[in-house]
DNA sequence: ACAGCCGTAGCAAGCGCTTTCTATACGGTA
DNA sequence: TACCGTATAGAAAGCGCTTGCTACGGCTGT
């Protein structure tokens, strides 16, 4: 059978007691008898019963990284980053103390799966959370997920958001990090006006995201502030955040209004679809048209991406560090992170006439 | 305080056990009580206890999933496609039987924590384990790893190798899925050797790697079988998985051997960096240079890029029903995923002269 | 010399659940 | 009517750990 404390307190010639403080660090034992039960649980081989740890101490040494495509670089990049600094293996504390084991877990950007995964993360006692990712606009959801995060709270668990608007009335979030995405998406545009850019498209993200609002928002900003008035919607397209959908959208952009200059992607993995597309249309990038992404994913620099550069690895090993405590939550527990324009080669002026 | 399950058992009017029989569904139960217990826990919003559960019942839910650079498509892509196997959230269960928590940890590559994951998730008395990527050659590590493997097996852990070469002497492992890198890198070495190139230099990736080895060998049977001998080592550089590493590697080789005609990287990732530099150095891809890199992650298409096509969301698929024991594994418990060469545009016929 | 402390270690009571074994009720059969 | 099998529910014994409290020996202070 597997080897338990009793066996390593019998072998120490202890009590189970002792064992379990000296695994645990937090009660004075003598330097003699630590090193005699050291020596007992190596040469036992002996790995904690977590499940009976936690229900004994009412705590358990999971943390939750949510993300919702875990094959998206975007959320990969800010969920390594947290689980770097999460710690488990690897934080150089050696075996002692702080030992959590974060985990990440993949929604696929289902409301159902999110709630689920959280309703899971809470049946284990999880002591942080971490959820990344812009947030659905359905109020019914979000009821459910604030009443949700009220309970993980309760239950001891420290949320932190990162990249994701705070929840309004609730205090159960430690901290919000949250991206400028209309700052960004402001600035971008700007650029674009300032090339001399007219007729700009836009292939939004899916709808009901915040993150696509917000950027479609500053976008809009920046045309409103310029005088440019597309015409009405017909200039935007919605659609998932994948290759797929920046290349079907660019398609329909092209089809709809032949005379566009400039094409904005939602984010730079909608932008790669949307250069496919412009090239297949017998178009040059960017001296008929210009493309733009946003998020400066590591692939952008070699696709010559104009896009916005948002700090994935700062943010998401920001967000680690608040969940475990190691740092102070900003003011009001909410910060905005800035979103910096990043000029390549697939914007330029558009040609005269 | 936390509702507990005897809580939901005074609601109910019924006993813990019968509560606990409600919910695992197990044990045959009245419909009407199970109706009013179901009720409870409504009205209670009850969550049940999982260390607590775990402990009771020597088992957990938990299921590990071990990748090397979780910010890396190729990782997250076999991971997602394991998890969403693997269930948990969104399996169409519904909440009662096998709802499992899929989690993915990231070792960074690094072996210590590699061992400290597995560590933890034999802690956590996982049910099942998926480890993807290819091994570490350094024999201490992989008897420590075998010896680990062999424990957690021990405990009722069915583990299952993703894109990893299968473990020697052990029968740990309950099924291990290997690519035919060494196939691959052959067939695309053999494609570049039939377009007429003879002067091909190749980015590997970290020496010690399994996967790197295979790769490079297929590579050199390639080479042999064409009479092609290149200058010693002279065209092989080494260097991380990653986009920066081709870049440099790319410049180096470029250096030493002006008169290279084609590239190979080690994947697509390096491949990028590697055509980013072959263009700073004023050269045109494929006229000028040809490169070619591995494993079709989405960008490639984009980035037209010959390489090798691994069907990494089948294989994680794969994995993750075979850790959840809903496939029969393969014959000897070992399978090889083909691999397949896919030409884009980055390679063409060398120049004449 | 004695009371009071400090530093260590052990005792034992749970933590919240699962599961074996036992009890009861009911219906059919002899 | 007596008996037994079947279906369902409860009692209770842990699962392996943590931790509040107690115990004990040696020191210090008066």
């Amino acid at each position: 059978m597997t080897v338990t404390l009793a066996d390593v307190a019998a072998r120490a010639r202890v009590s189970p007691a002792t064992v379990s403080r000296v695994l645990n660090g937090n009660y004075p034992v003598a330097t003699s008898t630590r090193e005699r039960v050291l020596r007992a649980v190596d040469d036992l081989d002996y790995v904690l019963n977590g499940p009976a740890s936690s229900l004994a101490a009412a705590t358990s040494d999971l943390v939750g990284i949510l993300v919702n495509d875990i094959a998206d670089p975007f959320f990969g990049i800010m969920a390594g980053a947290a689980q770097s600094e999460i710690g488990g293996p690897g934080d150089g504390t050696g075996r002692a103390g702080g030992e959590k084991l974060a985990v990440v877990c993949n929604t696929g950007g289902s409301p159902e799966r999110e709630l689920t995964y959280l309703t899971l993360l809470q049946r284990q006692r999880a002591a942080a959370l971490v959820l990344t990712g812009g947030a659905l606009e359905d109020s019914a959801h979000q009821a459910a997920m604030t009443a949700k995060l009220a309970k993980l709270a309760d239950a001891g668990t420290r949320i932190v958001f990162c990249g994701r608007p705070p929840l309004p009335d609730s205090d159960a979030v430690v901290a919000s990090l949250a991206f400028d995405n209309r700052g960004g998406g402001r600035v971008l545009t700007e650029h674009l006006l300032g090339l001399g850019h007219r007729r700009i498209g836009y292939v939004a993200g899916p709808l009901e995201r915040t993150t696509t609002r917000h950027r479609l928002e500053g976008h809009r900003e920046a045309l409103e502030a310029a005088g440019v008035h597309g015409d009405g919607e017909s200039l935007t397209v919605h659609g998932p955040y994948d290759r797929g959908s920046g290349y079907d959208a660019t398609l329909e952009l092209l089809r709809r209004q032949p005379g566009v200059t400039a094409i904005v992607a939602a984010n730079d993995t909608v932008a790669l679809g949307a250069c496919a597309a412009v090239r297949e249309r017998g178009l040059r990038i960017p001296e008929d048209v210009s493309v733009a992404g946003f998020d400066d994913l590591p692939f952008s620099v070699d696709a010559g991406l104009t896009t916005v550069r948002l700090p994935l690895f700062d943010a998401g090993a920001r967000a680690g560090r608040l969940a475990m405590g190691k740092e102070e939550p900003p003011p009001g527990g909410i910060a905005t992170i800035p979103a910096e324009l990043t000029v390549r080669g697939s914007t330029a002026a558009p040609r005269v006439g």
